[in-house]
DNA sequence: CTGTAAACTGTAAGCGCTTACAGAAAGCGC
DNA sequence: GCGCTTTCTGTAAGCGCTTACAGTTTACAG
């Protein structure tokens, strides 16, 4: 090592090791023979010398880089928290990093922004997850026409079947817990919150909720389609501004629970008890449903196992192996208070 | 190009602009003087070619990784989230990618790994930022000893005064809302929910705590000192502990918004009002705390400001300026409903 | 002891970039 | 036109690794 406080390279640990710098990164790779004895004195001098390979070398030599990309944008906390931890550890056991980016109103990705200029790409990664809508549609086909492996999660993508994703189920759900709503607690005005407009699970969601009612003969009031955008704030102040019209209902289904934050806040601060006066149903399942008071009736998404599954996926595209375009997860709902179960 | 499904190098772009590499580099990084009438050549090969910079090489020829990691545990969702938001833009106004690692129970570090076989150390970024307790103190003091730069984000290190760091203030606003509850809204039984011993906001704050209570001349009843580990779950179980156990209290300070979630759900699910039977206060004014119902009273904790300073203080050590080993930010109570106002 | 295959090890090229250094071109005053 | 400075550009070395290929050693049957 030249200088003590420079860190040693694989040079150095075969110097002191005797043997070539092509035995030590064999020996650090379990690539090819290497002779016990030898092993053994290599092993001794990267502990001696604190040697850890330089990724970037690896990288440059390997062709890899090792390391998957995540993007996504304003998902909040608590749900958040178990797709992120599913994704970096699944990735941490095949030997993958994780690097991250988070799309922001600030720093929002421009539809003309060339797709090899996205901070996360092919330079820095052997393949990205991408969250829901964080990048533009033609982005996602500009990605795919480069080649460069990726999955969606949390939406498909329609516009181009060859694109993979893992998702939740939707809209069989979505049906189940309307239902459960109308035929268990015989509820009639039944107000939904929908989610940003270009966002799929949204629109299924939709569609399976106005599926449900018409299909138990419900008259569909338009005024009880709200917007919830799938965001605490914009849900209590749509659900502040049908207290304030004087709009009636005897339910929420909220999208989801995040939504169901706002609403619940909504409610409360006006009084109105849940779920005796207005009944409430979210979708996720997210951690905080079962604290909310009264506790949530939602529908189960298996948030870290999509996670999981993504990554699963990844590394088969990545290795070139058989894979499935597409993972649907199975939800189901999971009845607590806040129906009037 | 070689191949059209390679992607292009530097190579290939001189070869297009018909100039030499360091030409196309020097435009690239703004480095050295170029004729315009050059730049404007290796501009036009650039986007012909679609051609990003590979990082690892650059950062192999740089000897900088331009990412910084960030060592994270089990810090919940709501928490969490505008934590790393800030971080990651900060680091990328900076140029800088964003590494995490999740510490968690499957995977935890052993005390005994050696310092340098940290996933995310020297090899692969410029600088961490470590948050709270998610690595033993012992790696610490070793990571402070190998010279990398980092930063400790939510709880200095007292056994190393020159361990740099970024929390808020902790001791004051803690006297300040218990002496609320005391002064304002005569409580005179309040229980509080310690965080996890080893973590020192937690320390601070039951100190806080005590210290008020003490000179209102108030007795310090242990009984009511329950363990709450900054965490929804617990918090839950030790309220239900002490509302089964028929122990008497007026109020609770949970230690943090996190295990206030749990305190609100226990009380509720016993159908307990708060405030009119029982007043609450938290701390660190999670996004979620306006929301609870009725609202939180707690303390302001600027998350993002910790992240962002973080990432401002990292730099400034990366790059061998002056800098404030420690900073301590302010931190102000809100007032909301959950204690009686 | 020899020959041959198997086991092991080393040499050197190359991954895609940056940059020190040197050389070429351009600008300018005379 | 000349010399000098300034501006611009290219050559080549080197960053720390992996790995193809070739060379050396060992094991073992004959």
């Amino acid at each position: 090592m030249k200088n003590q406080n420079e860190k040693a390279t694989i040079d150095d640990v075969a110097i002191l090791a005797n043997v070539s710098i092509a035995t030590v990164s064999r020996v650090i790779n379990q690539t090819g023979q290497v002779a016990d004895k030898t092993k053994q004195k290599v092993w001794v001098a990267i502990k001696e010398l604190n040697y850890v390979p330089e990724r970037a070398a690896q990288h440059l030599a390997n062709r890899k880089t090792n390391t998957i990309g995540l993007l996504f944008s304003d998902v909040s906390g608590d749900f958040f928290d178990p797709l992120i931890r599913g994704i970096e550890e699944a990735a941490r056991q095949r030997g993958y990093q994780l690097l991250i980016y988070c799309v922001s109103k600030n720093n929002n990705i421009d539809e003309d922004m060339p797709v090899n200029l996205l901070p996360l790409g092919q330079q820095n990664t052997d393949g990205l997850i991408i969250f829901s809508n964080s990048i533009p549609d033609n982005q996602v086909m500009e990605l795919k026409k480069s080649n460069h492996p990726f999955v969606m999660v949390y939406s498909t993508f329609p516009s181009n079947p060859e694109v993979p994703f893992v998702i939740a189920e939707n809209k069989n759900s979505t049906y189940q817990i309307v239902s459960h709503l109308i035929e268990k607690h015989g509820c009639k005005k039944i107000a939904f919150l929908k989610g940003p407009a270009e966002q799929e699970d949204s629109i299924i969601r939709e569609d399976a909720y106005r599926k449900c009612l018409v299909e138990h003969s419900m008259d569909i009031n338009e005024l009880l389609i709200g917007k919830g955008d799938f965001d605490r704030w914009q849900a209590r102040e749509q659900v502040e501004t049908w207290i304030s019209n004087g709009i009636n209902f005897d339910a929420i289904f909220t999208g989801d629970d995040e939504s169901a934050i706002g609403v619940y806040s909504a409610l409360q601060n006006h009084n109105f008890n849940i779920p005796n006066d207005i009944k409430v149903v979210g979708f996720d399942n997210m951690p905080l449903a079962d604290f909310l008071y009264p506790p949530l009736t939602t529908v189960d998404v298996p948030i870290e196992k999509i996670g999981k599954n993504a990554i699963e996926k990844l590394m088969h595209i990545i290795n070139d192996e058989k894979f499935e375009i597409e993972e649907i997860l199975p939800t189901e709902i999971v009845v607590r208070k806040s129906c009037g179960c």
